[in-house]
Parts: C-alpha cells; sequence; structure tokens
RNA sequence: CAGGGCGGACGCAUGGUCGCUCCGGCGUUAAGCCGGUGAGGAAAGUCCGAACACCGCAGGGCACGGUGGUUCCUAACGGGAACUCCGGGUAACCGGAGGAAAGUGCCACAGAAAAGACACCGCCGAUGGAACGACGCAGUUGUUCACAGGUAAGGUUGAAAUGGUGAGGUAAGAGCUCACCGCCUUUAUGGCGACAUAAAGGGCAGGGUAAACCCCACCGGGUGCAAAACCAAAUAGGGAAACGUUUGAGGGCGGCUCGUCCGAUGUUUCCGGGUAGGUUGCACGAGGUGCCGGGCAACCGGCAUCCCAGUUAAAUGAUCAUGGCCUGCUUUGGCAGGAACAGAAUUCGGCUUAUAGUCUGCCCUGUUUU
RNA sequence: CGGAACGUGGCGCAGUUUGGUAGCGCACUUGACUGGGGGUCAAGGGGUCGGAGGUUCAAAUCCUCUCGUUCCGA
C-alpha cells in the first residue's frame, strides 16, 4: 500500500508566504472556488514538493462547515496531488457558494482546471 | 387509558485501511518506526460573576453604572435553595416583587374635572335677602325669584374619577351617624426575617406611572492571555569606549589624483531598549467518580479512587464493512432513504438561545374497572 | 478577545431624545393637458416599524432576549 504522509512542513502556515502568492501568482477560477499558485523557481524555499494553503471565508457557513469544508479539500490534495500544480506555493481559496461536498468532486474539478498535466 | 406539570440520562456503536495534533519509547542527528491520546450539552451567544496578569491607588466624599421581597448557599454573581405576599390555573405547578406618606415631571382623545375640588351643569335655598300677597298694632305666615349661601347625591366620558353596599338622617346633602367589607394607626402574640393572627382605636387622609427623573439599601479602580514574562535576527535610531579632529576621517558638485563647498555628521567594538520570529503563561483544577455523614433543600465535610484535548492560516479527518434506531414500499425475507443543533482557543461558576430523536422518575386532573 | 452603529412602503431616508397622528423624495396606479411620447398638474394605493416576550391605559419609541448587516481596536 502506498503511503501519502502529509505533514505540516507541505502546508502554508506564514502570512509572508500567502501574500507572496497572492502578489506573484497564477490564478485558476474555478466554480465557487480560485487556485492560486507560484511556480518552483519562485519560491525561495529550499523544499522541493509543493505546499498547500486553505483560505475560507466566514460568509460560507458556520465554524463546522468551514471545517469540513477545509478537511475535504486537505484530503483531496494528500490524496490526488497529481491533479495540483507541481512544485509549486497553493492556495485554494473558497468563495460564497462552494458547491462541492464530496471528496471525488473536489478532484474531478481541479483537474479539469489544470488540465492534462494532471489528469493521466 | 387520555390529557397535563416538574425533572433526569443519552444524543449512533464496533472493526479494517489511509492520514493529522500532542505525549512516551527506539533512533547520534535526520528520515522514520512502535505504543498511547484527541470536541460539547450546549464547546455557541458573549449577558453576568470570579481566578490569574499588568497598570493605577494615603483616606473620605461626589459623580456614573449595576442589583432590588426575606433568610440562607457560594470564591463571587444579575446564579441557586427554602419560605412570604400578590396574580394565573380545577390541580400538579407557573409567573411577579424596595419606596408614589421627600420632591419634580407626565397622564394624548374624550370628559365638568386627570389631582390644592374657592371650578361647571345640576340639587337645595332650611338661614339671610328681594318682590307680590293674606291676617294685621307690633309681628306672623304663604307664593315667587335663584341674590347671598349650602351641597358634592347625579352628570352619557375615560385605562383610571377622591372608600363600597345598605339603612338612618336632611331644605338638599355629606362617614354626618350606624352595620358589614376595605383602608390606616397602635398594642399583644408567633416567626431570625419577609410576614401572619388577634384586639383596641381612627371616621377616610393617600388616583396611576419609578423597564420617567428620583429617594433608600447594597455592590463596583481600569485593561485584558493579542494580559504578562523570557530568548532574540535584519534595518533605523540611542548610549559608552577607542581611533580620528584645520598635520582633515567622511560626504556634495565635477569625467578626474586637481579645484571648490560642507565639516566630526565618520570607522570599529561593546551595552541597553526592542520589531519579525520563538518559548513560557498552558491545563492537577473553587476537578471528576463512588461511599459515608450533616442539612427540608441549595450545599458542605470526610474517606477512597482517577488523570481526562491543548491547536495557533488553528489537529480531532477520509473511506469501506457489520450491527442497532426511524421512515417508505413489500406476503415474510428484503430493498431504498434518513439521523438534529452544532467545533475547544487562558481557565472556571452561572444565565440565555438552538436542538432530529430515544429512554426514564415523581406528581396532578378526567374516565373506566376492582 | 473586546467595542460600536444600523434594521421603518419597491428603493433611499426622517420620526425614537421628551411614549398617544407613522411622514418626505424617487418609483407605482388613475385622470387631465398633447395627434402620440416625454414633461407638468390633480387624485390615489401600498408599511407585521427585523423577530419574540415584558412595563404601561397605550410601544416604531422604554426594558430583556434573539436574528441579520456593517464597521472599529489589539
Amino acid at each position: 500500500m502506498q503511503r501519502f504522509g502529509q505533514r505540516n512542513s507541505v502546508r502554508l502556515r506564514q502570512t509572508r508566504d500567502f501574500n507572496r502568492v497572492y502578489r506573484n501568482g497564477d490564478r485558476l477560477y474555478g466554480k465557487g472556488f480560485t487556485l492560486i499558485y507560484l511556480g518552483g523557481e519562485q519560491k525561495d524555499s529550499c523544499f522541493t514538493g509543493s505546499r498547500l494553503g486553505i483560505s475560507v471565508p466566514k460568509k460560507v457557513g458556520n465554524a463546522v462547515q468551514r471545517n469540513r469544508i477545509k478537511r475535504i479539500i486537505r484530503e483531496a490534495f494528500r490524496l490526488h496531488r497529481e491533479v495540483f500544480p507541481q512544485g509549486s506555493d497553493i492556495v485554494f481559496a473558497v468563495r460564497p457558494g462552494f458547491p462541492l461536498t464530496g471528496l471525488q468532486a473536489v478532484r474531478d474539478a481541479v483537474a479539469s482546471m489544470t488540465g492534462a498535466e494532471g489528469a493521466e
């Protein structure tokens, strides 16, 4: 069985990391969310893999609904990393009216946005 | 059996696989491995009260804010318990609570009047007065007037009208007098107290509103774990020492070693404050469970036993299987669907609000049977 | 974590302090002026005052709880 470890080092935690991605990153607009990513040569981290940050505004729902969205997105990133941009800092910005409730729905939505690079 | 009142408990379970936080162990470090651990009754709202930390502070008063039957519980509270009075309910039970006799304000419309009844329409006009008569010496008496005066019975209103009902009394009336009820005062008894009961007396003053100002009693210093403490980059600035100071470090203009201008603002080292960042604060506590004892109860005491989340762009998840619950279809089997409100953020004690459904204790009322 | 403001016809706002009639502008409807539109004039309709409970004779207004929106400080 293949292991998909995901420690905290693959997540964006610092405010300056978020700001750098927001300022210099490329954006992909999906239904109910936006994907912002910054390529490998621009990020100053020595870490080679991708890092993920999730942003869920308060308008989406109460704390239970926001936590559930974050957990689903994090699980999708862990199990289906091939559909996300490679070697980048990624911010998954959720918008009000986020329609995706299941793990597979998130994976398909991201795969259709990023195109053939991760669709296999 | 039906309806109702007051509570209490639970709020999916078990297992496999892949993951996450923290703790312990192994590993020189790292990568990692093994074991353990991980949301609630409201974690929510942030409406009160405290602990803790920093700042302020001689003492007292004012102002401001809060609380409001009594006694008790508690670290404290606007919380809780028991009791008192009032109101609601057949009842179990539920809800409310200082002062309107210190002062001020307000009470629209309607109504005579909305609070000091010298007021208005009325009623009376006994007594006094006037006019006209009767008998007539004085004077007595009748009628009328409604002048002085008496009165607050009645007056369509209004949410609310100055004790109520009945009788006596009167010119008409009036607690003017009486009976009952209400109210007030005093005394006695019971109770820690709120208050209750009884007796005697007063003839009745004192409309409502304090979630209007206010008065009385009690309480309250401010800010909050992003508090606060410790470690501590980069940049700028501060202090000290050394070097340098018209024998000129350094800088401006200029293409330039020259010229000209400014001129100790300079360099090095050290120190202190302190930002980003990190660590502590930070989970053994007014703690949980059980038993015993005290108390009507809230609660308190003793003994035994347990350790029970600790994140910081913020972990507690995903998926599969089995079982239980509910709903629909179905002859059983079975199939399909559903499972609420809601997520720790320094920590406790309360309050309030949200909540699919399940189980359960005590009590009240009605009906039936015995 | 702490604090503040707002919610009133379809829209934007007064009225809340000091409780008794809910008003203004735009919009809407009808009619007149015009051959018609626009415009003007006249008349009219439309509001559980965010929700629930309470105080009061009476609540948009006072008190308590609650919902939503917006903003501020660390």
